[in-house]
DNA sequence: TCATCAACTAACCAAATGGTTAAACCAAAC
DNA sequence: GTTTGGTTTAACCATTTGGTTAGTTGATGA
């Protein structure tokens, strides 16, 4: 059975709106209407603005999270590596183009534990565990001479800030370097290129 | 006089307020609070809460752009005035860690046009324009062979990227790389001379 | 001394909003 | 056919929220 189709009809809605104004500006008749729904249908499946939101943003944050185990737990150097993981992440975010702003803007006021994902509780592949092993092999590739000294948490941050940031502030840039929509779209086309360019350079040694 | 010390102390509450929560999630109450006044007050000083934030809003706008037109505008080396320029914004935006997030975020879900700011509009020094001379700058020094020659606006993308991210991913850095508020603290410390470093390495010429 | 006017307040209002309720609908089970 | 139980709805409710009003205060200037 569909398990109720009008239940996943509220969670897309929900999704496509608390993304787009957040949990402040989203009004729960509008995710109504968008589900094709009564009002009381929300509190029916969801019993509270606060539970579906939570769902929605559970969601979210998986999907800016790196789903790039495969890339990272491989055994090539770790340029290649770093580069893959570029062309890996670009492509995730660019599925989901919204929602790092969403989860970036909602954690901002919230209590910093609100999104250590409960279910997986056990799983030893939690991100912060993969994103350690990372840290620890970019500081062994350095000591070996492969890459600059950089510490290893300011080349995680560049990568992500680089690969991320374009997404995050497109009204901003398009503003003030006038691209319209297309110019845009052209823009992010040739970012994954760019950004692999600019990180391989940046990742030579002197 | 001090053109009454309560209107600035209604701004003051309420550039604290909307930056933290957004418009939506702000109440007049709050701001009414927060300057120690009565909420009547706040519609005696500035009608509305639109007129209220859209002029804590054109504030927070004008904190962002790059104040730093003297680095731009001076006629040192290409690199140097990049790398100058990193220096300049990332100190900038330290002062005002908060508006980034929230100027982006607001901006997302309105005209674009909102944000063209009408008082100086017969300034010829309109960001835009003085991003379009950087632009040019880049192309030239490019074709001089003194950079690599990445496109000036992924170049630029990226350089603003690496000095704005870290502080609107704040909460999401310190969850993934498991900073407490201090370590986030020095890491920003470091983070100007990283930055630079990085940029120089990326900016050689092969 | 009194008129004036900006600054200020308490009380109030209408609309919006998250949430509830009681009843209706409807397909499957008996 | 009738009961049953999940699904759906219209109407309703209490609270919140942006905004207003009518009136008070208090300093200034004639």
């Amino acid at each position: 059975m569909d398990k109720s189709d009008a239940r996943q009809r509220i969670i897309e809605a929900a999704r496509h709106i608390f993304v787009q104004k957040g949990m402040a500006g989203t009004r729960m008749q509008e995710i109504a209407d968008e589900a094709g729904i009564n009002k009381a249908m929300l509190h029916y499946y969801f019993h509270s603005k606060e539970q579906l939101f939570k769902l929605v943003f559970a969601e979210a944050v998986k999907e800016i999270f790196p789903k790039v185990e495969e890339v990272l737990s491989g055994d090539m150097p770790i340029r290649e590596k770093l580069l893959a993981f570029v062309r890996a992440y670009i492509s995730q975010i660019r599925e989901h183009p919204f929602v790092p702003l969403f989860v970036i803007h909602e954690l901002s006021n919230r209590s910093p534990e609100f999104f250590t994902n409960p279910e997986e509780s056990g799983d030893t592949n939690t991100p912060q565990k993969m994103l350690k092993k990372l840290m620890q092999e970019i500081l062994r590739a350095r000591q070996r001479g492969e890459i600059p000294d950089y510490p290893p948490q300011h080349l995680w941050v560049n990568i992500v800030a680089l690969c991320v940031f374009p997404f995050m502030a497109r009204p901003l840039i398009q503003q003030l370097l006038q691209m319209d929509d297309k110019a845009f779209e052209n823009f992010l086309e040739e970012r994954t290129a760019q950004v692999a360019r600019f990180l391989d350079q940046a990742l030579r040694i002197a």
